[in-house]
RNA sequence: GGGCGGUUAGCUCAGUCGGCUAGAGCGCCUGCCUUACAAGCAGGAGGUCAUCCGUUCAAGUCGGAUACCGCCCA
């Protein structure tokens, strides 16, 4: 470290600085010490391996980091648990498409294994950047204990729970209509579909009656259809209308011949069908025919018609979204002709036209509309979904499992059907109890909405990147002669008749060659991504181990996340940790707000306006970036951040926010700030600090060090961000610099009064490192390890302590200072701060230079002035006086400038401007007026004189009495201008 | 369709339990290279708290409605 604190702040210095000292003293590191310490826990929400960091990434790891390194210095043992998540079919999604742009291969050109280690590749290089992103940052977390949910630890956990699952029936196959996503070819949990505003059509088709049919002397030839999806006409197996439509009675059991295909299907009754109405608001009614196409095999709602009245359910679709007749085209060999031939192998929506044109073509297309819906759409690849009849695994989340009932209980959580053994139910029962809380607690009401109504998880994927399905399925009945600890079996049914399902145990993997051999296969298919996030917090300390981590830290105590990810993974978090362990993960969930752009628009790749957090740090420095991130974080949802595009100092262009000069602007004044403090520490002697001679500036800045204090600690330990940041900046800057150090100037070339002044300097300089440290890790451990070098002891006697620390980020978090809180000091200091701005006011407006010094003086009631009097030297000092006489008998001198400072007036002597000053006192009689027009309103109101609380009245009466005294003031010295 | 959030200075945002003349940072204006800091210092200007109705002695704050912006869910 250099002799003296450079004399620029350099931030890139200061991080590399910091980081060592970390590194060397292992801070970052915690062990399950069974020492009594509080523990103290959070997991990290892992990143996605996909890309590198956003500014999102930025905001939640910051405020995790402020937490932790608040409770390490508290003293906690304090637990940060790193790592990154594999995240399924992003990851996949984006080396198949490098794959494709750089060897223009496609992922079926691989081996599954040649395929996955080229996505261990790229998961290895983003997982590097990722874990130094975040230390980039500044995160405390214990590297150490870096997880990756795909590892041997994490895989282990996963099999576990599937094994466990399965074992207890939660785990089924099951045929169903599920989110489709055609580009990548997986199905979609329903969170994992967005909703999209779409501009698309109404087409009105008709479809001929076998026979003509006579409605009130009106020969109906054909029923009119109207869809938004033409293409999937091809699998219509009837038509319904609703049974209350007039036109039901002769209708209803009558075919029609389906259009190109020339299936014959039946018109039903439903009563889901939306009867016409022209002028309905609900605009299925206003658009609506009265007759509903029912296609069961791809749509969620004509699938339940079709399982109402036993429809055919017809696939007339590939899974890459084509037209297709070999994926479940029942009546392929009966409607097969050259019209519907010709679609095979369009892709959907060149079908839809293609369909569209033919029913144009054969006068079949009645109307064409314009039509606005919303259509969902794949969160990962953005195209539309397509409803797709498929088997999948699926986990029963509102099962009760019987073995639980003992710990859990039994029936329905009141006011749901969610049986509180279920899993969703052993979600939802903890924060019903108040036991697990949401931070803002509107978030409680997201996550117990999707609870309550939630439906069976869908966890198979058609994907080569994840955990594979540890089951093997065999044709036919069959059973193994193995323990039930080592493997479970389950029979089901299937198209093609009976098939088991065979799940092996973790640990006797050595079983599934021997199953292997005897003829059963293993599921292509893998694991949601969320299946394995959901045991993150225990996975990663070592469950299903008893280890002593599990011990130790779990549950743990705060989950931060982003609001768009409370269904997808804290519910699944919580459903599996009292599943597998028995508790609940954390405590609290605290929801921070998204970061947006200037305009309020997400910050994306697509639109170019993402901010990468190590531009920040590079252009601003981290503790900037982190100081910004969380003066922003309010309760809010949204916070914008400006987005700008600057040159680095290395040449780069790059996009970065003018906010963070904020964060950087407090580094340098800081920075400065410490540098100044410690060049008058040189030398000290803290034996020779006396506290019966503390100045009233000491015990002022005293007074609002332990407001600070108290402020700071409560508000981190209540989830609110920028209130401490808010008071450090107040304090530090504005009581601290400003004034503080101003006044300490002449002090410290004062034999007598120095000892005094920089034992209270070094104290004040020390609680403040300790308070900032949190938000501006690196700077604080640099300037805190200079100032262990120039002032190594900095108790301030019996008055308080700082109990010395080789480094920062473990040392004592600030005791409470309360007996310190001084309001009377406060008081005076601020009258005093008063006058001397209001001199200062008169400098300016008189255009006085700084050089020249001034004399003046103040009059008043006795005992003010007597107080003013006892600081008069401090007024001459920032007032830029060179004598300053105050007293109760004092008359105004002539050619002085006169102002009201409450109930006292400065004279200001030898600057008379009688339009400036006219000009002056003018303004604040209309101040002074503007009040006691308010003042006296309230007053004047008998109902507030009765009925207000005494205090504000009587308040109200002492401020008009000094208002009135403030006018009079002001009016004689107006007067005297004339 | 259901739910949630927002609307306060030119910009980005605070504003706790309803109570003194509504605050901060940036930007703007004036003056300062004062030996910690021009990324700074001193001072100043700038507001119909989206609109309407209500509750109250008193509303930026509580309740209801409207408008606009945004998010989530179906």
């Amino acid at each position: 470290m250099d002799q003296e604190l450079s004399k620029v702040y350099d931030s890139a210095a200061v991080e590399e600085q910091a980081q060592a000292i970390w590194q060397a003293g292992r801070h970052f590191h915690a062990e399950p010490d069974g020492a009594g310490r509080r523990p103290y826990c959070i997991v990290i929400p892992p990143p996605n391996v996909t890309a590198p960091l956003h500014l999102g990434h930025a905001l939640n790891n910051t405020l995790q980091d402020i937490l932790i390194r608040h409770h390490r210095m508290r003293g906690d043992n304090t637990l940060w648990m790193p790592g990154t998540d594999h995240a399924g079919i992003a990851t996949q999604t984006v080396v198949e498409k490098r794959l494709l742009a750089e060897q223009g291969k496609r992922r079926t050109d691989f081996e599954r294994e040649d395929f996955v280690a080229r996505v261990q590749a790229w998961k290895d290089e983003y997982e590097a950047r990722i874990i130094s992103q975040l230390k980039a940052m500044g995160c405390s977390c214990d590297w150490a204990r870096t997880r990756f949910t795909m590892d041997e630890v994490c895989a282990r956990a996963v099999r576990e729970t599937f094994f466990r699952l399965f074992r207890d029936g939660l785990i089924y196959r099951g045929k169903r209509l599920v989110n489709w996503d055609p580009a990548t070819q997986t199905v979609l949990a329903d969170d994992e579909v967005e909703h999209e505003t779409v501009q698309g059509h109404f087409w009105y088709l008709r479809y001929p009656l076998v026979t003509p049919v006579r409605i009130n002397g009106q020969v109906l030839e054909h029923v009119t259809v109207a869809t938004t999806r033409p293409e999937t006409m091809l699998g219509d197996t009837a038509v319904a209308m609703h049974p209350a439509d007039p036109r039901a009675a002769a209708l209803v059991g009558k075919m029609v011949r389906l259009p190109i295909v020339g299936r014959l299907i039946p018109i039903i009754a439903d009563e889901h069908v939306v009867l016409p109405d022209p002028d309905s608001e609900d605009e299925k009614a206003r658009y609506g025919t009265g007759f509903l196409k029912v296609t069961p095999a791809h749509d969620p709602y004509d699938w339940e018609i079709g399982q109402r009245h036993g429809l055919a359910v017809i696939n007339v679709l590939a899974p890459d979204g084509t037209i297709s007749e070999r994926h479940g085209w029942a009546d392929w060999d009966e409607v097969q002709n050259p019209d519907v031939e010709a679609l095979l192998g369009m892709d959907r929506f060149e079908a839809r036209e293609a369909v569209v044109e033919y029913f144009r073509q054969e006068k079949l297309l009645a109307e064409v509309r314009e039509y606005t819906h919303e259509v969902g759409h794949s969160y990962r690849s953005h195209v539309p979904i397509e409803p797709y009849l498929s088997d999948q695994w699926y986990v029963a989340v509102k099962k009760p499992i019987d073995h639980l009932a003992d710990k859990f209980g039994t029936g329905l959580i009141e006011g749901t059907d969610v049986p509180v053994n279920s899993l969703a139910g052993l979600a939802l029962k903890p924060l019903v109890d108040g036991r697990l809380r949401f931070t803002p607690d509107r978030y409680a009401k997201t996550y117990q909405t999707w609870l309550e109504n939630v439906r069976d998880w869908p966890i198979s994927r058609q994907l080569w990147w994840g955990h594979r399905i540890p089951v093997w399925s065999k044709a036919g009945e069959q059973s193994v002669d193995l323990p039930g600890d080592s493997v479970q079996v389950m029979q089901m049914g299937s198209d093609e008749g009976p098939v088991a399902y065979l799940c092996v145990a973790p640990g006797r993997q050595n079983l599934e060659g021997q199953v292997g051999s005897q003829g059963w296969v293993q599921d292509n298919d893998v694991l949601d991504t969320w299946f394995s996030s959901a045991l993150w917090p225990f996975s990663t300390l070592g469950w299903p181990e008893d280890t002593p981590e599990l011990k130790t830290y779990y549950p743990g105590d705060v989950l931060c996340t982003a609001r768009e990810i409370i269904t997808l993974w804290v519910s699944r978090m919580v459903m599996m940790g009292q599943y597998c362990v028995g508790d609940i993960p954390f405590r609290d969930v605290y929801i921070h707000a998204m970061i947006q752009d200037g305009l309020g628009r997400k910050m994306s790749k697509s639109l170019g306006n993402g901010i990468d957090p190590q531009v920040v740090i590079d252009s601003h420095g981290a503790d900037a970036m982190r100081f910004t991130l969380a003066s922003m974080t309010t309760d809010t949802q949204d916070v914008r951040m400006p987005v700008e595009e600057m040159t680095l100092p290395d040449g780069r262009t790059a996009n970065t926010s003018p906010k963070f000069d904020i964060g950087r602007n407090f580094c340098n004044k800081l920075w400065n700030a410490s540098r100044f403090a410690m060049m008058n520490l040189q030398g000290m002697e803290p034996g020779r600090f006396d506290a019966g001679r503390m100045k009233p500036v000491d015990r002022w800045i005293l007074s609002r060090l332990a407001s600070t204090i108290a402020e700071v600690t409560d508000a981190i330990e209540q989830y609110r961000f920028n209130e401490p940041i808010n008071a450090l900046y107040r304090f530090f800057w504005n009581e601290l610099c400003d004034w503080y150090l101003e006044w300490a100037k002449p002090r410290m070339a004062d034999e007598e009064d120095r000892p005094i002044a920089q034992a209270v300097l070094a104290f004040v300089l020390d609680q403040t490192l300790r308070l900032l440290h949190p938000f501006v890790p690196f700077i604080t451990e640099g300037i805190f390890a200079r100032l262990n070098e120039v002032a190594p002891q900095r108790d301030l006697g019996s008055l308080a302590t700082a109990p010395a620390s080789e480094a920062l980020i473990v040392a004592a978090w600030p005791a409470r200072l309360d007996e310190q809180i001084d309001p009377d000091i406060v008081r005076q200091m601020e009258r005093v701060q008063g006058v001397i701005r209001q001199i200062r006011e008169v400098r300016n407006r008189y255009t006085i230079s700084p050089k020249d010094q001034l004399r003046a003086s103040a009059t008043g009631p006795a005992p003010s002035c007597a107080e003013l009097a006892a600081h008069a030297a401090l007024v001459c000092q920032l007032a830029g006086l060179e004598a300053f006489d105050v007293g109760a008998d004092l008359a105004k001198p002539a050619n002085a400038a006169a102002v009201v400072v409450e109930d006292l007036q400065v004279f200001v002597h030898d600057v008379i401007d009688p339009q400036a000053e006219r000009q002056r006192l003018d303004k604040q009689r209309q101040q002074i007026e503007g009040a006691l027009r308010g003042v006296r309103a309230k007053l004047e109101n008998p109902n507030f004189v009765e009925r207000a609380k005494p205090e504000v009245v009587a308040q109200a009466r002492q401020r008009e009495v000094e208002l009135t005294e403030q006018l009079q003031a002001v009016e004689s010295h107006l007067a005297e201008l004339d």
